[in-house]
DNA sequence: AGTCTTGTTCGACT
DNA sequence: CAGTCGAACAAGAC
């Protein structure tokens, strides 16, 4: 499932393949829940002629700027943008605009939980965003400020109110790097330990980008980035889906839990969690 | 054939 | 309000 790294490598992607200065000539929605705003008419109505002017990634959203709205794009679970050059439908398309240049931005997506939104004006909609984990502003301090709850510190992680573009498989790899059981309650993390976290968010989105993200498997379903390639960082996972195997520090077997109703991989060795001085 | 899994958002409950 | 829990979304695996 697409998180920060993925939807980055997918930006980095669109941009490579210049499709800024594009426009968009034709509209085609197969799905029309996968369009959240405004209605699918309307959509098409106000998208027809637009060009697309630049394209950055907000928390989790690609964002496409056009000359009078902005096209924000969530691909959830199984959402995946492919540049194609001809229009004939394949499995899953939901939605297609073709270009001016003759090429068709696919969205393809199995289990149509992604969404478009196309908005006069996104800054409602961007400003429930958390802190973006690869900003300047993400500082020790910012991550120290956000941890003064009682939150268990996966829960708070994942909240995309608090920090924008982390997802389970991230989260999980960090509090690993970190040695911090998901568990804890934010609060009762030391300062040193917050900084680890920190310097773990950081590291493993950076790696992760630098790998065109995580693929799970080969099937459509899975990410892939724009031309079809799979993201290459599931080799680097230390205990995402590895439940069973030994931690690559201790040796200890990996255990999976539920947390939040999330599956929640961590070592019980090297991730001890800590209690409240009362319990004891 | 029904149950479980998967991630996110939202509403309901404590 | 803060936190937790479950529903809903949809389809595939088992």
């Amino acid at each position: 499932m697409p998180e920060l790294p993925e939807v980055q490598t997918v930006v980095n992607d669109l941009i490579r393949h210049s499709i800024e200065g594009k426009k968009v000539v034709k509209t085609v929605v197969f799905w029309s829940k996968s369009i959240a705003e405004p209605f699918v008419d309307e959509f098409i109505k106000m998208i027809e002629g637009q060009i697309i002017k630049r394209i950055e990634r907000r928390g989790k959203y690609i964002c496409l700027k056009m000359s009078e709205a902005t096209l924000l794009i969530h691909l959830r679970m199984s959402g995946r943008l492919i540049l194609a050059n001809e229009s004939s439908v394949l499995s899953h398309e939901r939605v297609q605009l073709i270009l001016d240049d003759g090429q068709v931005l696919k969205f393809i997506d199995q289990r149509k939980f992604g969404r478009f939104y196309l908005l006069r004006d996104p800054t409602a909609k961007l400003e429930r965003l958390g802190v973006d984990p690869l900003t300047a502003e993400f500082t020790v301090s910012c991550l120290d400020k956000l941890c003064k709850r009682k939150k268990k510190i996966k829960t708070l992680l994942l909240d995309q109110s608090v920090i924008s573009g982390l997802g389970n498989i991230y989260v999980d790899e960090a509090l690993w790097l970190a040695h911090i059981h998901p568990e804890t309650s934010a609060a009762l993390l030391t300062f040193q330990e917050i900084d680890a976290l920190h310097q773990a968010i950081q590291k493993i989105l950076q790696a992760a980008i630098a790998n065109q993200g995580t693929s799970l498997g080969e099937h459509t379903s899975n990410f892939h980035s724009l031309n079809g390639e799979s993201g290459k960082y599931i080799s680097r996972l230390n205990v995402y889906k590895r439940q069973g195997m030994p931690c690559l520090r201790c040796k200890t077997v990996i255990v999976k839990m539920t947390l939040g109703g999330r599956g929640t991989h961590l070592c019980p060795q090297c991730q001890v969690e800590k209690y409240p001085q009362h319990i004891f």
